[in-house]
DNA sequence: ACTTATATGTAAGAAGTGCTAACTTCAGTC
DNA sequence: GACTGAAGTTAGCACTTCTTACATATAAGT
């Protein structure tokens, strides 16, 4: 998709912005809309300047993009791919099975938010009147299903088993709410410095090996 | 603040809309943002149409707020003042000191996100570009503060003890990562159902009764 | 009844937006 | 070498927005 790396054997320079084709218009919008939205909020940003900043006419957007929420639509579906790749890469950094992979693929998590906090807001804002994207629905649920992996393998229970399907429901939650509170708040509200992998691996602990109940 | 009950005895009829004075604007540009808010997203608001639905000139909320950002700050405040409130309530239906106190406040908090999505959502969007508010972090630190309290006579110490402020943080961010992920997925991220107050009673146990670490 | 303060309305300006229509440049294909 | 179609451009419509200046209507106090 995002690689359309053409069979020819014409190298495609990474910038082949010759003259009047732009050549990857698409990519850089979505880039500079990435870069509005993490400065001036989920809505702060216009297919316009988006244009300009990319250096092209007002008008050009619409050729790669049928709407303004479809550009959005855009930033959102690349930026969960992003996420998905960390969070696989930080499980795979560790022995299948173990705490640490747990504790990995939250950090990772973490670590992306902390990176892009307006982009990581727009992903869980847009989920209400872009009901009809299918395709970002299937990419967070793949993002789940890389926790759900981890946990099913810590817990040597199957991925479908409702106990790992609640495990790593909590383990997800905490994890979203730690990462929307600190780039909320910015850890101004507690006092307690809060070092992410020790609490990580305290949290992934507690809710892995607490005992089931109820 | 919002009641200026004035010291004459004539009755404050709660709707005084009579004719040229609508009384009691501002409360109802509120009310009315918060609507807005509510349905169209954190920036999907503007004071025209907020005034529109008031039923006054597009100027008028200007002889209220000065701004739009303070309009939206009102909002927010608002918002924050009934969250804290329904989190003193819910402790304090509670034996002091119990578990169940714990998670009835995180119930609370849950609650009032699904209740208000929308506001939710914009409480915790504000916090940048906003800075120059004290009396939202004030605000926000007051809820913090409740979670705080419930902890420390839970775990028999003082709220200072930053075992407790570590602990408080934790269950916050859980409630918090659950709230978000409700409203934003709802429930359709993952199969097993959830009963909140079982869940929030494990969590709270869990975490409440962790062995310190680290 | 007269003044004063408060609460609203009217009108308008300057800016910006999303999007379309019609024209142009370029790259590749028969 | 002409044709096609994608990718851009320029121009512009129709609209909404925030905000201000000035006028006006009501309520309250003396």
């Amino acid at each position: 998709m995002s690689n359309d790396t053409s069979p020819t054997d014409a190298p495609p320079t990474v910038t082949p912005k010759s003259g009047y084709h732009h050549g990857d218009l698409r990519a850089q919008l979505i880039a500079a809309v990435r870069d509005l939205v993490e400065t001036h909020g989920p809505d702060g940003f216009s297919v316009a300047e988006a244009a300009r900043r990319a250096g092209v006419s007002s008008a050009a957007p619409y050729k790669h993009f049928k709407d303004r929420p479809e550009i959005l639509r855009g930033v959102v579906s690349e930026a969960m791919d992003r996420l998905r790749l960390a969070m696989e890469a930080a499980a795979a950094a560790h022995p299948t099975g173990s705490l640490e992979a747990v504790a990995a693929i939250g950090l990772a998590y973490v670590d992306f938010a902390r990176a892009e906090p307006g982009v990581f807001r727009l992903v869980f804002s847009l989920t209400e009147g872009h009901e009809h994207a299918p395709d970002l629905q299937t990419k967070g649920e793949s993002c789940f299903g890389v926790v759900v992996q981890a946990a099913a393998a810590c817990l040597d229970l199957l991925p479908d088993d409702p106990q790992v399907q609640r495990r790593a429901y909590m383990l997800w939650s905490f994890v979203h709410g730690h990462s929307f509170l600190h780039i909320d708040m910015k850890t101004k509200v507690t006092t307690a410095k809060i070092d992410d992998w020790d609490y990580l691996m305290t949290i992934s602990r507690a809710i892995l090996a607490a005992e089931a109940r109820g």
